[in-house]
DNA sequence: TTACAACAATTGTATATACAAATGTATAGC
DNA sequence: GCTATACATTTGTATATACAATTGTTGTAA
């Protein structure tokens, strides 16, 4: 991806405001083709997110802060984003016992068998978008990226 | 900035899983800081990119579609985000007169006026966000950043 | 010249997100 | 036990964005 060709520049960018908007380019296109091959299961790429998290709990429920405080893209609004899993029945929600200000929120079967489905879906568009690179070469951008 | 640590997991994250939300991570960052940088001003990322292409236009002006090419994060309603500059009359539109379809938009003197205060906070928020980089690290970066 | 397709911008509408205020619950200090 | 404070979630509201349909204009081919 060449950043001068996609905003269709002619003038030279400086290195430092270059390195930015490429990777507000780069994440623009992995966002697009990521929320696209999730489009089919008609989720969001945030519930994609909340349903993962959920999975790794392993039986174990979530509460809202904690969900967000997981999240890749933190939002102040993780009710309501729960909601929409909920109308799906891809999750279910308590009361937590012990702490009445507390919602326990789990994954339901039905959440777990879509999910399984879009991690095929994922891990498609996500070896498209790194198809580019050597083992060397993520670990170095990984590197590269802990800098920020 | 560690991805383990930001999204609070101790499990191992494949190595491309890990990239693409480790770009996730750092744009969310970047535009975060960008966004509260501008905040003094009220525009929003995208408008203060607007303002900068009409400024690389020198006196030209351009049309919605010229300026949707050339945005960062293209949108499918320039329109609405141009009716915000023209509120702050910081730029100007006018129906083209060699295509009656096409409108014509300029910077104005306040706008650049305007423009110039937020290129120091944001050039101050940029050096702030690569301030671990060496200049070599950040061609690395590009580099990198190209194969996407 | 008229009919039709392509173009450029705008508008309508649904959905998403940000931010602040409100609700209900628990905890700590007196 | 009572009050104030902190906590966890929810709700209200304004703003932003996505997507589709509409409006007005131009170019073209019969």
């Amino acid at each position: 991806m060449n950043v001068e060709k996609v905003i269709k520049t002619t003038s030279a960018i400086p290195l430092g405001k270059r390195t930015i908007i490429h990777m507000q380019l780069v994440r623009n296109k992995m966002d697009d083709e990521l929320t696209n091959a999730l489009k089919p299961y008609e989720v969001s790429l945030q519930q994609f997110n909340v349903l993962r998290i959920l999975r790794g709990q392993k039986g174990k429920p979530a509460n809202l802060s904690t969900l967000n405080e997981r999240m890749v893209s933190k939002m102040s609004n993780t009710t309501r984003l729960v909601d929409k899993l909920l109308a799906k029945d891809y999750v279910r929600r308590e009361v937590c016992a012990a702490n009445r200000r507390k919602i326990e929120i789990y994954i339901t079967p039905k959440g777990n068998a879509a999910l399984e489905k879009m991690d095929t879906a994922i891990l498609k568009v996500e070896k498209a978008i790194l198809q580019h690179f050597t083992k060397t070469e993520l670990i170095q951008l990984n590197t590269l990226l802990d800098k920020f």
